[in-house]
DNA sequence: TCTGGGGTCCTAGGACCC
DNA sequence: TCTGGGGTCCTAGGACCC
């Protein structure tokens, strides 16, 4: 059985979605000059989220921070994020991908792949890619790389290559000329510690990893991505385009402090800010967690998580902080300074009976009247927020 | 230059049960 | 009294993705 799968990725999405909105306003197009997406400028924390093809060019990159970007290029333009603005673009465009198959997996707010297996009637594939392309150019605004190929894996791939606007094949028999010759870091899931471990045993390219048996690779990466390693390396990949999702397994929340901090008030408070922010979450989904879990950063970027399983499911703001405030003596001494602390929670489930406890805590209903008021107010805000945005 | 925020999956070890 | 082996659940940590 011969698949045709796209995967269809917006060249630098939230910069291309940022300048369609500010040249609609008769602003000048960021896209033509060195310009990113990130958060406060001021802050020297913030790192890029999208980064023009110009200021690509010139060596910026997302995750970088901005400081460091600004030194690359001063006269860099910075436009804030619109996450609003950006779910309204992404609609557009998974619609018009929607329009040429039905079974479409939206994989992030700017990648979508298509099964297009039954859906060509005997058209050339990369003509259809090319309609498509031009299609979102004209009618939204902005460009999008199409990768062709016979499974997700090599769509993928395929979309990587030359961007932007453009389409490309990557068929299983293209995979010697067109992917072996790439490096292992150009494969899909070898990150940073993969590659250094591959190098470090004279796996350079694709080609190489691909050549290499199942065996020996497994002594470097263990057994199991060992073999899905092998397997993409060889250009072959058998995962489904899902047009289902999975239900989410865990939320959280983080904030990193603009300077480290050691002050047990500060980090309470912070605490105190990302249970709000997940409980609202849980709630607004419908879910309750059984799970509650911290974790804390230091300056050297090391981690420790601690966790702990809660009597029953909550949703409950105050429940889930006091679990934190119990694990955070855990995590850390109380004295080292912080970069950032977060909360998570898992163990999700709507089950909604309430295990009637003989020791509920006298203070449920307020708690409850508490998380009520807390929504309120968030709904509130979001809709004076859509209301600005219509003015 | 000094690194955000939100997820998923895998591994490995320990506890506990049969 | 001492032993094996398998299964499940939980926790911590690490790797990857966008």
């Amino acid at each position: 059985m011969h698949r045709i799968i796209f995967h269809i990725d917006v060249n630098s999405a939230f910069l291309s979605w940022s300048a369609v909105k500010l040249v609609q306003a008769g602003e000048p197009d960021i896209r033509l000059v060195p310009s990113v997406v990130s958060g406060d400028p001021s802050d020297r924390r913030s790192i890029i989220t999208a980064a023009s093809m110009p200021a690509k060019k010139l060596g910026i990159k997302t995750a970088q921070p901005v400081s460091m970007a600004l030194r690359t290029c001063p006269s860099l333009v910075i436009v804030p994020g619109d996450w609003a603005w950006y779910k309204e673009c992404s609609r557009g465009f998974i619609a018009i991908c929607r329009e040429y198959s039905p079974v479409l997996e939206q994989f992030s707010i700017d990648e979508c792949f298509l099964d297009m297996s039954f859906r060509l009637y005997g058209k050339d594939p990369v003509e259809v890619a090319t309609v498509l392309k031009d299609r979102i150019k004209a009618e939204l605004g902005f460009t999008v790389n199409v990768g062709v190929g016979s499974n997700k894996l090599l769509a993928k791939m395929a979309s990587d290559f030359e961007k932007p606007d453009k389409v490309h094949t990557l068929w299983l028999d293209e995979v010697p000329q067109k992917m072996w010759p790439l490096g292992v870091r150009d494969l899909l899931w070898v990150g940073k510690k993969t590659e250094a471990r591959l190098l470090a045993n004279g796996i350079r390219t694709i080609g190489d990893l691909s050549r290499l048996g199942p065996n020996s690779l497994a002594q470097l990466v263990g057994k199991k991505f060992a073999e899905q390693l092998h397997e993409n390396a060889n250009g072959h990949d058998d995962s489904p385009v899902r047009t289902e999702y999975p239900e989410a397994k865990s939320i959280s929340a983080e904030r990193t402090f603009s300077q480290d901090i050691s002050e047990a008030r500060d980090i309470d408070r912070a605490l105190f800010k990302v249970a709000c922010i997940v409980a609202h979450r849980l709630r607004r989904h419908r879910f309750r967690a059984s799970t509650v879990s911290i974790f804390v950063k230091y300056k050297d970027f090391s981690v420790v998580q601690k966790q702990c399983r809660l009597e029953q499911p909550t949703d409950v703001t105050a429940l889930i902080l006091n679990a934190a405030r119990r694990l955070l003596p855990q995590a850390w001494d109380g004295v080292t300074p912080l970069r950032q602390v977060g909360l998570g929670v898992s163990g999700l489930t709507h089950d909604f009976y309430e295990q009637m406890s003989l020791f509920e805590d006298p203070k449920m209903e307020y708690y409850r009247d508490w998380d009520r008021q807390y929504d309120e107010q968030r709904a509130e805000d979001a809709r004076a927020r859509a209301y600005e945005r219509k003015k």
